[in-house]
DNA sequence: TTTGATAAGTAACATTTGTTACAGACTGCC
DNA sequence: GGCAGTCTGTAACAAATGTTACTTATCAAA
């Protein structure tokens, strides 16, 4: 673990220093899959970098429906958590463990600090700012630009990117939740991909082809 | 000018040394209402603050299909351009000046000295990323969560928020291509709006009640 | 005042998405 | 095998949104 951890910040620019350091006042997380990691309304004292795993991002309204705003995949962090602490606001949103994961958990009071010293780690963070920004956007164009169909597959092919496989294990129930829609809406259009000859599904279970 | 950018900054609680210094090294820009100040494709080796007026971003897709992402009032400084110029990378969206504005442009290569120099630099940069950030979250809200009557009448109070007036004059087929859909199913809500007693219509100006 | 251009109103219809209700299929467990 | 629970398929219908086509209103310039 403490493997990864220094393979993915090296990885990442950050110098041997930083790492060390970031190794001894951090400790790890590990999470379960389907575990809940952050609720929303809650305030948490720790930057998660993800070592394993996958986490989902959703966002959720008053009634509970949902929509999944990206995945946190490995090397990757919440950067919003950071501002969130640093602001002492509330997580809105709520985070998932996808998968069977592992963080590395970095307690608030030291980002500051090395964000002053260390050029590598104001660039991994802003970087990080970017990337949690770009798929926003990249959410916001799907909703906006897509009809359900097409971002029903960008959605298959998106989770097929983020697990590296292309047999994707979800019910449709699970996937008309994190779009936002009905099951129905979905076994209809996904009945209409597999005809398109660009899925095949089995129960629970659904394979890109 | 000078006056405005000063009181601005201290504001967001920076020192006057570091005032000084973005004075010095800053020029200002002025924009007349609709000019484009970014073009999606375009990379800016400035990071704008707004210390007058009103800017609008907004995304677009391959179609030139719109969404209005967000506005920037005074005191408001684009910080995404920043992690995209830190990164070369090119800007994704449209921003125009929705009125007679003027901004104060700092060249990127002084940021990242600031950032590791003044904490209250790092404040305000962090915090313009934040105030960004749950913007797009409540831009997904709206277009997920909302049926578009509501999106709409939503659009009208944001706008009013922004530019501090009961009036807003844009035309139908305006607000239709902010919010990616058509002239005519705005006219038809608005009716709508109108007979619910929320707004009253004149040509090229909606009156909120 | 006429004219041309733009804006807004409206009806009729098409398409997309959401809902309800029910049937059949699969899975794990007894 | 039988049963209970979950998952998927499908039809019929409802609601929301998008499109087309045309009319009327408003404004400003000639």
């Amino acid at each position: 673990m403490q493997e990864s951890l220094k393979s993915i910040l090296s990885e990442a620019g950050i110098e041997d220093e930083l790492i060390q350091e970031i190794q001894n006042v951090g400790f790890p997380k590990t999470a379960r899959s389907g575990e809940l990691i952050i609720t929303p309304g809650s305030t948490s004292m720790h930057m998660p970098i993800v070592l394993e795993g996958l986490l989902s991002v959703v966002r959720q309204d008053e009634d509970a429906n949902e929509i999944l705003l990206y995945y946190l995949e490995g090397g990757e962090t919440c950067a919003m958590s950071l501002a969130c602490c640093i602001e002492g606001k509330r997580n809105d949103f709520k985070v998932t463990a996808e998968d069977e994961s592992v963080l590395w958990m970095i307690p608030m009071n030291y980002l500051d600090g090395w964000i002053q010293k260390y050029k590598s780690f104001r660039k991994y963070i802003f970087s990080s700012y970017q990337v949690r920004f770009d798929e926003l956007l990249e959410t916001i164009d799907s909703i906006t630009f897509l009809k359900l169909q097409d971002r029903l597959y960008k959605f298959l092919l998106d989770k097929k990117e983020a697990t590296r496989s292309y047999e994707v294990n979800m019910s449709h129930q699970e996937i008309a939740n994190q779009m936002n829609t009905s099951r129905v809406v979905i076994s209809r259009l996904l009945k209409q991909l597999e005809r398109e000859g660009k899925i095949e599904q089995h129960r629970n279970r659904i394979e890109i082809l």
